[in-house]
DNA sequence: ACCGTAACCCTAACGGTTAGTGTTTCGCAA
DNA sequence: TTGCGAAACACTAACCGTTAGGGTTACGGT
């Protein structure tokens, strides 16, 4: 999968992660906003248009990790059982992201998201783009074969039950006691 | 409701309607990202203070009429006949608000927020703020007495029907759909 | 060994946004 | 009526995220 890349592509990705971690230090020393992109760029030792050769924007250096997540909802429902319930899959991959977001050392930037509206709003535009790519494989999935409408409906609904989960004082429990709504409206979509 | 202002409150309203129908021309007519706060601050002959000190940036010049329909939205809950039931009455004004939304003169204005990231990004945004306002409407109704969670998953699911129907071919038979699937979940979780 | 190009640097700018500092206009009461 | 405090507005100058333009270095394949 992660083959012998070239020394090229190891100095790349070292100087992205170079950047991510000096960009997350900074931003939790001092405060996101009170952390300028020059700042980050000075203390990671490259210029400004570096940074942004590496993220598309400042609050993409918090986010860094948001590919995996898209992928691993996608692949909750592509790679699960044949024949295994669509609904208790992704309730189970729910389940794990937010323990993973919920988890001890995840604390602090969670209060720093919380505290800086661009960065709330970026998460919110991240949701609706992996509510669209979850939407996508529900669409997809042959065994389902549900409307369009309830696909699209159905993965804004299971993005719903991370985002309150994140924000909840039991994560766990809110995420079973949504995910009982939503198999609920799940069920209430069959042909 | 609306009585007799004075002169004073009479020319702040004329400037920050002369401003929001300047903006909204000129975006219009040139596209969003091509018209500066400078631009639509001269064009409307005011300093570009002034235009921050009436909207808080340059994406709510667009969505001037937002307080508006997060008033609808609560008030579809709190001002319903006494034992109506919930769903109905917040299936009945979501419809409502998506024929505003998609009546014939708005087509432009969605395909101005549609063509621009930072529209969309604002959207959003407001949609949040929309649900949890929702959400503590349902959570002060003394007839409901759902967890919080539920009334906070509700609140999202209506709004996320509210947004998928903007966005369909067919928004009336989307909104139903998707409430259709909103009364089986809200439904799980009586007490 | 050599060339194409990917990664990087620097400078300067653009556009949204805000701070600082007046100036005008209104509402209110003496 | 007059005078005062405050609100609305103007002007300037800057801050900060972001990008364009144009150059340099170092890697990878030939």
């Amino acid at each position: 999968m992660t083959e012998p890349p070239g020394r090229r592509e190891r100095k790349k990705a070292a100087t992205r992660q170079k950047i991510a971690d000096t960009a997350l230090r900074l931003f939790l020393e001092r405060g996101y906003e009170a952390v300028g992109i020059r700042d980050v760029a000075a203390e990671a030792d490259v210029a400004v248009t570096t940074v942004f050769a590496h993220f598309a924007s400042k609050e993409a250096l918090v986010f860094e990790r948001d590919q995996d997540f898209e992928q691993r909802l996608t692949r909750a429902v592509t790679d699960r059982q044949p024949h295994e319930p669509l609904i208790p899959a992704l309730h189970r991959e729910v389940q794990a992201l937010v323990r993973h977001c919920t988890a001890e050392g995840s604390a602090p930037v969670r209060r720093m998201i919380d505290g800086s509206p661009a960065l709330r709003e970026y998460e919110e535009s991240m949701s609706l783009r992996h509510a669209q790519a979850l939407a996508a494989a529900l669409a997809a999935d042959p065994h389902l074969s549900r409307s369009a409408t309830a696909c699209r409906a159905t993965a804004r609904f299971a993005i719903d039950a991370y985002a309150l989960a994140c924000h909840a004082d039991d994560p766990g429990a809110t995420v079973d006691e949504v995910f009982r709504m939503i198999e609920a409206a799940w069920e209430a979509t069959t042909p």
